[in-house]
DNA sequence: CTGTTAGCGCCTTCAC
DNA sequence: GTGAAGGCGCTAACAG
């Protein structure tokens, strides 16, 4: 820098090994300043060390420290969509816990295609996370589980640790959500509320999650003298636009005296919301309608969504939490919550 | 393994030097069948190396790739809060491309505070990414920014790649959203259709977006031949919770003539949705209101919002893109386009 | 308390 | 075409 101006070519990193030689110390102590290790260094030294750090703007190198230390900070989060608020709830759960454990999260979207699933777990385990949480749940059983299942073993083997969110399959650590529980509930609120003849808008893949409302739901109704008929249960895809085009087969068929449709995520509620608007229906007084989940957005359609509120950014904080070995979180199954909104006026 | 049975204890994970020993070749020719280098490889070798690789679970180690390589697959995103589906959309764009691109997406949230972010670029940058794309708009100016520069600019002089979305500060690639024009055509749009009085509800920390935003929207309207008072200008936070506060001041204070209530983003009119059903008004009859973004609630909340869409899962597509050094990405800002719904309906 | 040194797992010239 | 060997940046024994 003869022209007495910033240099700004790219240029090699500092490395621990620049830091030591400007602070004329060596490499260990130079590491023991800088990520204080059991052993102690001497005031002068370290702050030697910092300040030629500083001066060289040197940026531990992670990888490296990996390697050496056999063990990343890392951790791997599979979702199925990042933008469905579902996902992104249970995703900013899990970085505010890696957060306080100061970890770092990579997160990866699998589009809910079981193929995608596998290939990325098998990618990220190449990185060595120290713990992978998938959250997309999948369906119950298919062909790319039991590779996945395979994958997932191995990578737990060789010392990483596997969290499911909301399925509860192959032996590993889980954290269910009481999706029955909550749905015998919102059953039992809604025919207590005077509801009789219901309709359900639910997936189609066969996700543990659905089956589980729809069986729970199911099974509320009973308990409380609501009726449901088979060919009142409509599976379409399990997002906004599913629930759109479910609703409107229910429509277009004739609702034939349903009084309530009970759309087996928020998500897809508020698609069928907009499906009832859009034929020229009210809901809530034309059709009332439940969802599950309680996405921040369900209290801001209108009328606002009588749902089950599912902790989500909660699931993701326990996730890591049973991950990392704290025993509380590995508790029962996550309480869920009925909430009663205006989507579903009593009936008389 | 004596009892013949499976091994679940947990192991060392295979290294490239077990493959290469179990399929007696050099850790070299292990090495190239794996990966493929530039050096073609006996096709039985091949064979052999990969067939033991899957025996062993074999699973390369990318921290090590990463450093004999001198270069990692890794992207990183900071956005201000991953479940605002604002910043979930640009991720998902980014989590897109990237997959395309072959590289891993770390993702981190600063909680829309600038300590914070510094630390996080700090702590990102030992991750040696790829490139490093900043999403949380921030301030203007303030006292973490020339921190920030330096930090960012030590990043790039040591080989890195630096992509902002949505402002444009110091000297580094951005990707330009055009807020002001958008602003600007919403505003005559809805002079065009007959309104006259507004009020505004603004972000109250200077981003460079809200700025924009209110600016153009402001120009828009004298062109227009609208008026807004500067007393109508609600600062409060840029979120749903401050839109819905923002307009609560505001229906408190008394409307006073406002026709019409821009909020600085969709979140924020969701929220101002509500704080005017909340009061027993009804908007789109009462007040109307527009928002910015069209995020995908925009149109299931009633009525549906009147917005300025911003393709934001292109915008993540394209930092990406602008970081890979595909050039047309740099282009110019992108458009953003005004869709009139039923939040503001025509004015006779 | 500080310094020396041997790896961590992999890639990549360089010889063969 | 294949193998041997050095080195990437850092940590963690191990001596001093």
């Amino acid at each position: 820098m003869t022209d007495g101006g910033i240099d700004t070519r790219p240029s090699r990193p500092a490395t621990l090994h620049d830091v030591a030689r400007e602070a004329g110390v060596s490499l260990a102590t130079a590491s023991r300043s800088i990520n204080g290790s059991t052993r102690k260094v001497n005031d002068e030294f370290r702050e030697r060390v910092l300040q030629a750090a500083a001066r060289l703007d040197y940026s531990p190198n992670v990888p490296a420290q990996a390697m050496a230390r056999g063990t990343t900070t890392t951790v791997a989060l599979l979702v199925a969509d990042i933008a469905d608020p579902y996902f992104s709830s249970i995703a900013a759960g899990v970085v505010a816990e890696a957060d306080a454990a100061r970890l770092i999260v990579t997160m990866t979207a699998t589009d809910r295609d079981a193929e995608r699933e596998l290939e990325f777990v098998r990618a990220l385990r190449g990185q060595r996370p120290r713990v992978m949480i998938l959250a997309g749940s999948r369906p119950t059983a298919d062909s790319a589980e039991s590779a996945l299942g395979h994958e997932l073993r191995a990578y737990e083997r060789a010392g990483g640790v596997v969290v499911l969110i909301g399925r509860n399959e192959l032996g590993l650590r889980t954290v269910l959500v009481d999706n029955a529980g909550g749905a015998v509930a919102l059953a039992r609120a809604l025919t207590g509320i005077g509801y009789r003849r219901f309709g359900v808008l639910t997936g189609s893949e066969g996700l543990l999650a659905e089956v589980d409302r729809l069986d729970g739901f199911r099974a509320g109704l009973e308990a409380g003298g609501g009726s449901l008929r088979d060919d009142d249960v409509v599976r379409t895809a399990f997002t906004r636009d599913g629930g759109y085009d479910g609703m409107r087969r229910l429509l277009s068929r004739g609702l034939d005296g349903i009084e309530l449709v009970f759309a087996a995520s928020d998500i897809m509620a508020v698609g069928a919301l907009s499906a009832i608007r859009d034929a020229g229906l009210t809901p809530g007084a034309d059709v009332a309608v439940a969802g599950f989940d309680d996405i921040p957005t369900a209290r801001d359609v209108t009328p606002p969504l009588t749902t089950v509120r599912v902790p989500l950014e909660a699931l993701g904080r326990r996730a890591l939490r049973l991950a990392l070995g704290n025993s509380d979180a590995a508790a029962r199954a996550v309480a869920t919550e009925v909430v009663l909104r205006e989507s579903t006026p009593a009936r008389t």
